[in-house]
Order: structure tokens, then C-alpha cells, then sequence
DNA sequence: CGTTCGATGCACT
DNA sequence: GTGCATCGAACGT
């Protein structure tokens, strides 16, 4: 775990309204918690990518507004949670402003709290405790976020994103995966070398802090 | 180590 | 009917 260096702040709608990959790279780091009836989980951001405007061929808005992307299109700062592969949940922070469809997915969370929880909601409750947020599918699971959480205000929900003065160090910026378009610019980022961090073992050993900022 | 493939349901055409 | 911003088991090497 790394060291906290101050106290908790829930990141307000400002850090949102701002150009997706800035918000994107200064949410790593950042903590993802959500209080449920169930008890309280939450994670360091080590991974997320970009999805930005209807020219972007892997948003889920390349195609224009529909009933399901509108809260890509709605005020920055709250969730946008959709159904995937019939099975897995994935959750974006809306960015940029109203009328502006953009959004960061986010990929994985070193978990920090409610490791027992995540461990009932998840599939696997006895993969290691760093595994249990690797992948958009698996951090939504054990989080327990669905589609009750579309358009939460994740600056004042059971869902937010928190400060916890968490800083990792330099990060490193890769095409973004598992999509067939779009596949060109370096919109994904992650911490290098960090056990949470979504892909094979192989790819997360590769990564060195040298590689880029 | 690597690759392949089935599960599963909904939005959109 | 088609195609997913996935996951992990089951294979092959």
C-alpha cells in the first residue's frame, strides 16, 4: 500500500470539466469508493483510458446520441456505467463539459479497503488481493457497481473519487485494448510495473518506470 | 509460456 | 441479427 500523505477529498466536478487525458493520467492515483448497504469498498486508480468525442472510432459516442450514451453527453463528473459481453459492468468518470461526449474508463485499483467484501461480490474470492480490481469487469464487480450507479455524481453519491495524496510516480501511456478501432493513439495510462494493472503477467512484468512520462 | 474460445444479454441497425 | 471498452478456463508448445 503506498503512504497517504493527506487527508481524503472528494475530487470535485471542476477536476472533471477539463481535457480527458489530463483527467485522465491525474486520476491515477486517485481513490474510486463506494459505500454500499453492504459496506464500504475502495481502490487506488492504476489504470484508465481516454474516450473522447464522436471522432473517436472506440467511443462509445462515434455514432452519435442515443438513450445509452447520453450521460457521455451530460456534465462532467458523474458516472457513466454500462453493460457489457452480457456479464460485466464498466464504469467511466464523464469528463470535459455538457455537449461534449468524453469520458475515462477505469481499468483496475490497487484495493485498499473492504478486501473482504470485494472477495464475497467477486467471482473468484480466492484470487490474490491484487487481483481482485485487475480489469474493468472485475474492479465493478467487486466495487458491486451496476447500472444503479449510471449518471452518479461522483463528487456527491454512494460513488465517488477521492484524493488520499496518493502519488505514484512516472507514468506510462499505451495504445488502449480490447477494441478493434481506435487502437492508434496512447489514450491508455497506467502506473508501470504495478501487480494491478489489467493484461498478462508477461506485460505487466514488462513495463519499467523509465518508460515513459 | 502462448492462443483459442464459450458464456451471456443488451443496444442498436 | 450483429457486435461488443471482458473474463478465465482449456487447451497447445
Amino acid at each position: 500500500m503506498p503512504d497517504r500523505q493527506r487527508k481524503p477529498a472528494v475530487l470535485s466536478h471542476d477536476f472533471y470539466e477539463r481535457p480527458t487525458l489530463e483527467v485522465a493520467c491525474d486520476l491515477i492515483g486517485m481513490v474510486l469508493v463506494h459505500d454500499s448497504g453492504a459496506g464500504r469498498a475502495a481502490g487506488m486508480i492504476v489504470e484508465a483510458e481516454a474516450y473522447i468525442g464522436e471522432t473517436d472510432p472506440a467511443c462509445h459516442a462515434a455514432r452519435g446520441l442515443t438513450r445509452r450514451t447520453e450521460p457521455l453527453y451530460g456534465p462532467p463528473g458523474r458516472a457513466y456505467v454500462y453493460f457489457n459481453y452480457g456479464m460485466h459492468y464498466l464504469v467511466n468518470a464523464v469528463t470535459e463539459r455538457s455537449g461534449v461526449p468524453a469520458a475515462v474508463l477505469l481499468r483496475a485499483l490497487e484495493p485498499l479497503e473492504g478486501v473482504e467484501l470485494m472477495r464475497l461480490r467477486r467471482a473468484r474470492p480466492l484470487a490474490p488481493a491484487v487481483a481482485l480490481c485487475r480489469g474493468p469487469g472485475n474492479l465493478t464487480r467487486a466495487l458491486g457497481i451496476d447500472l444503479a450507479l449510471n449518471r452518479a455524481d461522483l463528487s456527491a453519491s454512494a460513488l465517488t473519487i477521492e484524493d488520499w495524496g496518493f502519488r505514484p510516480g512516472p507514468l506510462t501511456w499505451t495504445p488502449r485494448v480490447g477494441i478493434s478501432v481506435g487502437t492508434e493513439p496512447y489514450w491508455r495510462v497506467l502506473v508501470p510495473g504495478h501487480s494491478a494493472v489489467s493484461g498478462p503477467p508477461a506485460r505487466r512484468r514488462a513495463a519499467n518506470p523509465e518508460a515513459q512520462g
